[in-house]
DNA sequence: ATGAAAGCGCTAACAG
DNA sequence: CTGTTAGCGCTTTCAT
C-alpha cells in the first residue's frame, strides 16, 4: 500500500518501461506472459491504481455521461432514471445527474455540460430542446439523446401522448360518460413540457370522434402535486354541471382527484370515474385505471441509444416509440345514469 | 466558434503567454485590465472553452463527488438525493449517482470510486460501511460522509431510529392498544440496513415500558414493496388473535397494511390502527399517521458536510442527529374495545 | 504584470 | 514483445 504510486514507479520497480505497464493495465495482448505476471505482482505489491483523470485526458474521453432530469422526486422520473443508471453502470459509464427545476438551470447545465472533456454524452429527460441548443451540444462533439421529449435530428425515445390521451378518454366515453373533464398541470414557465398538452390534444380528438362538443370549463390545471390537484378537483367537482368522469394527465394528479372525491363524499367509480397516466407504483395501490407507459424501459432504451452514439455505432432508430397500454382497474365504471338506464331496461 | 481551440491558440492570438490566459480565466487579480479585456475578447471571438479534464488534472481535483444510493426508486431515497443534488449544484460539484442493489455492487463501487482522481468525495446513503471500507476510502484521500447510516470516525447525519420506533409504538399504546404488531422488511442479504432493526428495538422498548410482553408472532417481515407488505399483512390480520394496531417500519410497508385491511373489510382506524415511518408524499394522501424524518434535509446536511470536508474546513459536528416528529393523521385511533368501554362509562 | 517552462499521470505511436 | 518519447491541455512556480 502506498499513496501516490504512479505508473513510472511501477515500471521502475518491475524493471520495465511505462508502456509495458500501461499495456498490462489495459489488457493489451502484446505482452509476454512472464512480463505480465511480474508487472501485475508489482502493481499489487505497491497498491498501484491508475489515475482516472490522467488516463481520461490521454484517451480524450471522460467515460462519463450526464443526465438532465426535471423534478427528480417525481416517481415517474425516478423510474426512468433507474433504468438509465442500470445500463450506464453495465456499460461502464459514470452518470452525472443534474436536477433541473427552472429554465435557467436547464440552459446553464446544457451549456456547461458541453464544455470540452466534461462528459462524453448527455441524456435529456422530458425537457424539450430548441434546435440550436441541440445543435450546440452535438457540434461540441458531445453525444445527445432525448427521452420523453422530441426534437428532429436528435436520437430519441418517446411515447405517443396524443394516442395516450385518446386511449384514456375513449375508455371513459366507451363506458358511456358524456361529461368528461381533463386535469392537466400548469405550464411550468419556460420549461415547456410537451407531454401533457399532447394528452390534452388526444382528449379533444376523442371527444370530437364521439361527437361531443368540447367544454373549456371542463379543462383545469393545477400544480403538479396531489394537494394542488385535490384543490382544483374540488372546485371542478363541486361546481355546477360537474363531470361524471375525469382524465387526469398524470397519476399524481389523479391521486388528487381521488382525494377530492373522497372529501366530497363521492364514491369512485360509482359517482365519478377517474383515469390517470403513467402507472406509477401507487396507481395499483389505489386501484387507479390508467394509461401505462414503460418508464424504466424508456430510460434503458435511451441509455442504450446514447451508448451506441458514443461508440459511433449506427443508431438503430432515430426515433423509438414505446407502446402505451390502458390498464383498467376499479376507478372507472359507467356513469350512474347509464347504469340506471341499464337497470331499467333489464327490469 | 472553433472546434478544439486550445489555450495556446488564444494566447498566440491575443499576443500573450498561456499563463496570462490562464490567469484571466481563473480570475487572478494580477493581470492588467487592458490585457484582461484583450484576452477576454479573443476568448469570445474564438469560442474558447477550457478542457475540464486538463484543468482538473493540473489542479489535482475532479470537482465531482459520488453518491451511493440503495434503491433509487424508493421515494425516501429520491427525496434525500434531491437534497444532495441541490447543495452540490450550488457548490459547483458534479454529482455521480451510483445506484446499488446488491452488496457486491456496493463493494465494487466503493472500491472503484476510491481510484485516484476519480471523485473528490463520496456520500453514502443508508448503507452501513465496515470500518475497513471507510478507512480505505479516507486513506485514499477521498472525502467521505454518511447519511442515514452510522460508522464511528466518519462524519454522518442520521436520526435516532430507536427513539422513532418508540415514538410510533408509544402513540399506539397511549391510544389503548395492547396487541401491537410490527412489520419490518426482510434483511436484504448482506446490505445490512440498520434503520429498521433499530425501529424494532424502539418498538420492543416501548412495549416493555408499558409492561406488555413481547409476542414474537406479532413481528413480521416482507419485501419492501406495497404488494409484498399487503400479502404479509393479510396473513397477520387474518390469523388467530390478530393485533388491533400495527407499526409498519416504513410508509411503503404501511401502505401494504392499509391495502390488506381494506381487502379484509377492516375499517381504519376503527378496526385497525396503522402508523408508518418517513412521511413520504403519499402518506399525507392516505392520511397515514407516521413518524416524520427530514428526508430532503438529511441529504442537504450530508452534502454540506462533505463540502466542508473537501475544503478542509473543520466539520462542525461529526455526528448530526436530525429530529423526528410524530405526525398524527387519521389512521390511528383507540381500539374498538377501549372506545366501547369509554362509551359505556359515558352512558 | 507577464512569459517560459516544468509538471499533472497516463496512452500510443514509433523504433527496435 | 518492449522501451522511449511525444503528446493530452491546463496551472503554476520562477524569473524578469
Amino acid at each position: 500500500m502506498g499513496r501516490g504510486v504512479k505508473i513510472a514507479e511501477v515500471a521502475a520497480t518491475a524493471g520495465v518501461g511505462v508502456g509495458t505497464v500501461s499495456r498490462v493495465i489495459n489488457g493489451s495482448s502484446h505482452v509476454r506472459d512472464g512480463t505480465r505476471q511480474r508487472v501485475l505482482e508489482v502493481i499489487n505489491r505497491l497498491g498501484y491504481r491508475p489515475s482516472r483523470l490522467a488516463s481520461s485526458l490521454a484517451l480524450g474521453s471522460t467515460r462519463a455521461v450526464a443526465v438532465l432530469v426535471p423534478f427528480l422526486t417525481r416517481p415517474s422520473v425516478a423510474a426512468r432514471l433507474n433504468g438509465i443508471l442500470g445500463v450506464l453502470d453495465a456499460e461502464g459509464y459514470d452518470c452525472i445527474v443534474c436536477n433541473v427545476e427552472t429554465p435557467e438551470q436547464r440552459d446553464r447545465n446544457l451549456h456547461n455540460l458541453a464544455d470540452p472533456h466534461r462528459v462524453d454524452g448527455i441524456l435529456v429527460l422530458s425537457l424539450p430542446l430548441r434546435r440550436h441548443q441541440a445543435e450546440a451540444v452535438m457540434a461540441a462533439g458531445v453525444g445527445l439523446v432525448l427521452v420523453d421529449s422530441d426534437c428532429a435530428g436528435v436520437p430519441r425515445v418517446l411515447v405517443d401522448n396524443v394516442a395516450g390521451g385518446h386511449l384514456a378518454t375513449a375508455h371513459l366515453l366507451d363506458l358511456g360518460h358524456r361529461q368528461v373533464a381533463f386535469l392537466g398541470d400548469i405550464t411550468y414557465k419556460g420549461m415547456g413540457f410537451r407531454s401533457i398538452p399532447r394528452r390534452l390534444a388526444g382528449y379533444r380528438r376523442a371527444l370530437a370522434g364521439a361527437g361531443i362538443t368540447f367544454r373549456p370549463d371542463l379543462v383545469r390545471r393545477s400544480r403538479h402535486s396531489v394537494d394542488a390537484a385535490a384543490e382544483v378537483a374540488t372546485q371542478l367537482l363541486g361546481g355546477r354541471d360537474p363531470p361524471t368522469a375525469v382524465f387526469a394527465a398524470t397519476d399524481t394528479l389523479a391521486m388528487g382527484v381521488l382525494a377530492a372525491a373522497e372529501a366530497l363524499g363521492l364514491l369512485v367509480p360509482r359517482d365519478l370515474s377517474v383515469v390517470g397516466f403513467d402507472d406509477i407504483d401507487v396507481a395499483a395501490m389505489v386501484k387507479l385505471s390508467t394509461v401505462r407507459q414503460p418508464l424504466q424501459r424508456s430510460g434503458e432504451e435511451g441509455a442504450r441509444k446514447l451508448c451506441s452514439v458514443l461508440r459511433d455505432l449506427p443508431v438503430r432508430a432515430m426515433r423509438t416509440v414505446l407502446p402505451l397500454e390502458l390498464v383498467v382497474r376499479s376507478s372507472t365504471a359507467p356513469p350512474l345514469v347509464t347504469a340506471m338506464a341499464g337497470l331499467r331496461e333489464v327490469g
